[in-house]
DNA sequence: AAAATACTACGATAAAATTCGTAGCCAAAA
DNA sequence: TTTTGGCTACGAATTTTATCGTAGTATTTT
């Protein structure tokens, strides 16, 4: 059973998704770019990570590289769906319309969504 | 500033925007209709929440009826947009098609959410 | 070969969240 | 008035998450 990432988890998940596997040195750097973390914290959660299976690593070069193991959109998905239970008591469309609500989106957004509506309305 | 409650605070706050004013008694209960919870752990997060002022009580005949000091509609605003930042990076409209995607919104809910654009885009 | 550099491993600590046991209080029942 | 039932207060233990310090290992440089 895969239980979900924690935040300090999907933080380092975020960045594998978006430059593929990398080194834990890549990872902090990243991370770095927005608060300061420590590379050995970020060690630690990549090696709980490795042990839980999340992620997968293999040595190239003499230096350790680390891939996801899980599926971006399928990890969203789950995260998603607990969420709204927790959050929402499980209305979807409450929280949709949440989420668009107050200025949240912008037109673009929004009629990018609307077109995504009907697409899947169609068939 | 008031911080984002926990899980288990959620699961309280849920019940009494559903319920209105309650016990404790009233609360566990419910609770306990999902998943098996003592009454003490019940109290001891309501007491939590108590001294956070996220809810505040009265004593009425006796009995100590608790009441929620947070909005439910800026809470739940609050919660997708700290969510939406972690678990999407802050891309509403990845969000939103996530959610509506894969069945997980019927046809109705679909038809309610393109209303609801066609509204808000009005304006 | 010694020193410097750049990693990873491991263990410890800290902080936050969750859970519950025991004790105490008060009012109603016996 | 003693007992019982139902509730709250308080403190403690546990679990989970997050963070980092120190030590070890290997490679490159001198």
């Amino acid at each position: 059973m895969q239980s979900l990432p924690t935040d300090s988890e999907l933080e380092v998940l975020q960045i594998l998704w978006q430059n593929g596997a990398q080194t834990v040195r890549f990872v902090n750097d990243k991370q770095n770019k927005q608060r300061e973390v420590g590379y050995t914290t970020t060690l630690k959660t990549m090696q709980i990570m490795l042990d839980k299976g999340i992620i997968s690593r293999e040595i190239v070069e003499r230096s350790h590289i680390y891939s996801a193991n899980v599926n971006e959109k399928s990890t969203q998905a789950e995260l998603l769906k607990d969420f709204n239970k927790n959050a929402f008591r499980g209305d979807t469309a409450l929280l949709v319309m949440r989420a668009l609500g107050e200025g949240n989106a912008t037109a673009e957004e929004l009629a990018e969504i609307k077109a995504f509506i009907e697409r899947i309305t169609q068939s």
